[in-house]
DNA sequence: GCGTTTGTTCAGTCCTAACTAAACGTTCTG
DNA sequence: CAGAACGTTTAGTTAGGACTGAACAAACGC
């Protein structure tokens, strides 16, 4: 399936979102190809001439991708190419990964309030804070995930 | 006041954090001795000292944090500097601009859905699970920065 | 008014990370 | 076994953004 003038477009928006969240724009590429193709999963060599990357950028950022469960590798029966697709749940990965800087903010944190708070309480409040709000979405963020993944 | 080896670690891991989260490092460094300096407002030339940058860095950072709505800018009367304090908030704010990166993917989503999703049912899954899942969390996410500001 | 202090701006440097292209290894086909 | 089809790896290039240092502008004191 050959992409249209739109579907580049689409293409090339999802490569500034991912760049956005801090990923790759070539992962945001091949994702957002995978997002709309059809079939819905795609060979190395499609991806290579649809997004008109080397085929190195492309082994690289699926296997990133993969490591990030965001996308599955199929290796079709009798098929020498490998396909790739969107991995079910591919979002809420995504979202699981935030979590984890969450998490580094709120242990920093409490490193701090550890090894160089005072015992003068008015000094300590900046770090409780940004202990306390950490905690709490660090918190509430997985019990979110949860929700989602019951009601869909 | 001057900081230990302690803060120093501190800082620097702040950078590293702020780093991960798509932000200067710089950006990090200041906010973070901010949150541990005594008193809580720094000047600019004590920012410059204590992080060991140029007066140019620490001039376009804060200004970028103040854009953020992280620290503020405050203007002593007889003073000739400026200071510089964490806003009340500020970690509320950098999670609303989380919920900026969210709303992109959803609306991307949507005008996907409009410009190139063919009828097929099958074809649209994928693009209407995107809009959903960001729809959901775009929601939540105010709510619980609204619950977040109640219970504090 | 002149020199000082302070913040901003801008040109240039440096560093990192993405990407390319080519070499390589492996697996399959005939 | 020869050759082709793939995927991976690696060296080299490139692009972007952070940071520096110096020039600049504004505000103030004497």
């Amino acid at each position: 399936m050959e992409p249209t003038v739109e579907h580049k477009h689409f293409i090339e928006q999802m490569g500034l979102a991912f760049e956005m969240v801090g990923l790759p724009r070539m992962a945001g590429r091949i994702f957002g190809w995978l997002l709309i193709s059809q079939p819905p999963h795609q060979s190395t060599n499609e991806l290579v001439e649809v997004l008109q990357a080397s085929k190195g950028s492309i082994s690289t950022t699926t296997r990133l991708l993969i490591q990030l469960k965001m996308i599955d590798r199929l290796s079709l029966l009798g098929e020498r190419q490998d396909y790739f697709c969107i991995k079910p749940g591919a979002w809420s990965q995504m979202m699981t990964e935030q979590v984890a800087g969450i998490t580094a903010f709120r242990q920093l944190a409490e490193k701090g309030l550890e090894q160089l708070a005072t015992k003068n309480p008015e000094h300590r409040l900046r770090l409780e804070e940004m202990r306390d709000f950490h905690a709490f979405w660090e918190r509430e963020l997985l019990i979110l995930n949860q929700r989602w993944e019951a009601e869909r």
